[in-house]
This record gives C-alpha cells, structure tokens and sequence, in this order.
DNA sequence: TCGGACATTGCCCCAAAGGACAATGCCCGA
DNA sequence: TCGGGCATTGTCCTTTGGGGCAATGTCCGA
C-alpha cells in the first residue's frame, strides 16, 4: 500500500537510514528532529500514512507526542521504536492506541508488516472519522431547539409528549420534527435513531481513549 | 474491590507465593498449575475476578490460554505475568485483549494497581456482556420471519415496503411488527432501532478481537 | 432600522402505525 | 390424531406522523 511514512528521531543518522529503509521499501517520507518538529509542520491527511516514533526523544517523548496528537483528534497510527525492551511503557503506548512497538535494531520482517498494518488501519480509520465529522456537522447545524427536539426523538418520545416537555404545541414540535430530519439527511426515524446511536458510541469511545478517532 | 484472583503458574513456589500475597490483599484465589486445569475447572463467573498467567508454561501457552478463553465468550481480564521482558509478545498479549503484562520479579506497586484494574475492568465488562447476552438471547426467541420484518424495520423501510419485499399483505407486517416488539421488550421504533444497532456494533467488536464480551 | 434566523401555531388532509377481534391453513412432535 | 406454534389476512377504528400554506413575534447583527 502506499503511503507516507513519518520519522521522528532525534538521532540523524539513525533517522536518515530508516529514510532509506523506507523509500526504498517504496514509501514517500518526511522526517523529524523532534516531536514539535512535527506538531510544526502537521503533516495534512491527505493520504494513508503513519509514524515512526522513537519513545526517547528530547523535548516531548514519544508518549508525550502520542497523547497530544490524541488530544488534537489525529488518527495517524504510531509505531514506536525504542532503544530497550520496556514492558511497562509498551503495554502503556499500546493502550494508549499505539500501532506497534517495535525494538532496536529494527529487523525488516517486524517493521515492513508493521508499517502495512499501520497504514491499512490508519485508511479505515480516516474513513470513520470522515463520516463520523460528518454527522458532527451535521449535528452542530440543529438550532438549540431543533437539538432538544431531536434528543427526545430518538429516545421514542412521541410528538405530544415533547410538546408537553418543552412547553409547545404539538404542531410546532412537527415543524421542528421536520427540520430535523431534513438537516440530518434523513427520511426515516429508524435513520435518525441510527445516527444518534453511532454520534453516541463513538463519543464514548472518544473520551476513553486516543484510538476513537 | 473483594474478588477471586485466578492463578495459573506451573512452578509450584512461585504459585504458592502469589497466592498468600494476594490472598493477605484480601482477595479470593484459585490456583492452576496448568492452562488445562483452570479450562476444565472452569470458574464459574459469580463476582469480580481475574486471571495472574504465566506466559511460559508447560502444555497450552499463555496466550494459548488466552485465544480460547477469548473463543468461549469469556470476560476474565488476564494479567502475564512473565519472565522477561519480551516487547513482540507484549504487544500481542495486549492487542489480544491481556489487562496487563508484569515482569518478574513482580512488584507490588504493578501488581496490585493492576489487579484492581483488572477486577474493575470485568465487573463492566460483565455488566456489557451481561446486558448483550439479554439482547442476544430476546433477538434469538424471534421465529424466521419475525427477524425478517425486525431486520427491514430497524432498516427503516415502512410496512407497504416490508409486504411487498417479502411477499405478504400489510396487515401480515403489522402482525408480525406488534410480535417482534412485544418479543423484544420495548415499545417504540426507536428503541427497537437502538437495540439493533447496539447488537450491530457488538456484534462487530466480537469479530474483531477477544475483548468484546 | 431592516432583513434574516429562529421559534411558534393554526387549519386541514393524507399516510402510516397500532391494536382489537376473529379466522384459516400448515406442519410437527407428543 | 390433536394441540401448539407459526404465518397470514380481513375489517374497523384510533392515534401518530408528515406536510402544505400561512402568519406572528423576538432577537440580533449589518
């Protein structure tokens, strides 16, 4: 698959020699002397891509990077790299969301899959953050009414009981009912009630950790 | 948090000594000397518990242990314990769903922490599971074609569309439609649909990976 | 101060969903 | 062979949902 590979290492000649490791494995490449280098220059999603991260890097570590990406809502897969074999921190980096882990010296067979792997995951994932913005939008178009109205919906409340909720007519929870489901792009409750359920589960999975994205 | 601790270790001193430590933190324990063991002596799910694995042992590994376990649906949350720091199988143990991964010697500041994670993380987890299997088993009392109409409902298509699809009369859907409602315990659209993308989206977890139950 | 976004309602009509009551036909295991 | 589960329909009536058409009132930024 093709697709870019990101090197952040501090140590140049290691950097430069996983650059040659990777274009020639036929990856395009950009590379970085640190974590902020490349909070600097965010790479923009244009493509499948992922990270190459060295865990101890002056500056920001690795994990520090790892979190603020998370934070940023970045859904470029992290494959770290690290001097030493660090059980703690690696069961830590793969909670945490991280691809893969991998240890110094870097063998071919581990890193090529790995980089595949990555790759591959960070396309779906850019996929269902695409469509999970989407609905965001979406959802942030509704008026503060049509927002309440479209709560009440999709957890089955009928017209007249929202009404007699927010203090309106029924007709007029009708004409709300109806902007809905059209700024939505929907023509069906079962639609709506579907879309509100996945707006749900990704935002609980969001608050729990980086991955959600 | 009171719960059982299952260990499972092929060095009998080293079990024995896990043992009273977790037993003098106040938890229940059971003792495995093999992965085999504990499958046949199967503890039955009746509180909060866990499972101390030793990676290495005699028969069926670890992880072994680990993808079976995951196979019978069950939610133990497992902690490796083991006994160096192996960074390639660490990640697999925690992509595969592991709680945890200790290094020996095992000191208490991880084990304990982690024991207490562990003990937590089943206690939702069997909550999930538990709520899941209700739905599982409500979806599974719907005869042939009363899941039909269910699946084209939650789809959103209307009656005259379901008659049509499948060949029946409208009134027939209705029929059909009052049963799968009643049968599955709820009494709006939108609940129905609710359910059936929460069976959806579990549904999928399960095919992804050990963690889902 | 004017135009636009937002919130609200009324009236009317049609389509769709929910249920009550009732009945028919098939198939299968006891 | 009989009872039960399952699938199907009919008729009739009520409740909900969906929309067209039209209008009013508030608030706010240009």
């Amino acid at each position: 698959m093709p697709g870019t590979v990101h090197i952040v290492d501090d140590d140049a000649s290691f950097r430069t020699a996983l650059e040659r490791r990777m274009r020639k494995a036929g990856y395009e490449v950009a590379t970085y002397a640190s974590a902020q280098q490349l909070l600097d220059r965010m790479p923009a999603e244009s493509g499948p891509a992922c990270i190459l991260l060295d865990v101890k890097i002056p500056g920001l570590s690795g994990p520090d990077l790892q979190q603020r990406l998370a934070e940023l809502g970045s859904t470029l897969p992290i494959i770290f790299v690290t001097g030493y074999a660090d059980v703690r921190a690696t069961v830590k980096a793969i909670k945490a969301g991280a691809e893969d882990v991998l240890t110094k010296p870097i063998m071919s067979e581990q890193l090529l899959p790995a980089v595949e792997r990555a790759l591959a995951h960070h396309q779906t994932s850019r996929g269902l953050k695409a469509r999970l913005d989407e609905l965001r939008a979406r959802l942030a178009r509704l008026t503060p009414r049509e927002t309440q109205v479209f709560e009440l919906v999709v957890q089955g409340r009928i017209n007249k009981q929202i009404a007699q909720q927010l203090g309106a007519t029924e007709r007029t929870i009708k004409a709300h009912r109806h902007r809905v489901m059209e700024k939505m792009g929907v023509d069906s409750l079962a639609e709506l009630v579907s879309m509100a359920e996945r707006l749900d589960v990704l935002r609980r999975l969001s608050a729990g950790n980086g991955k959600a994205d």
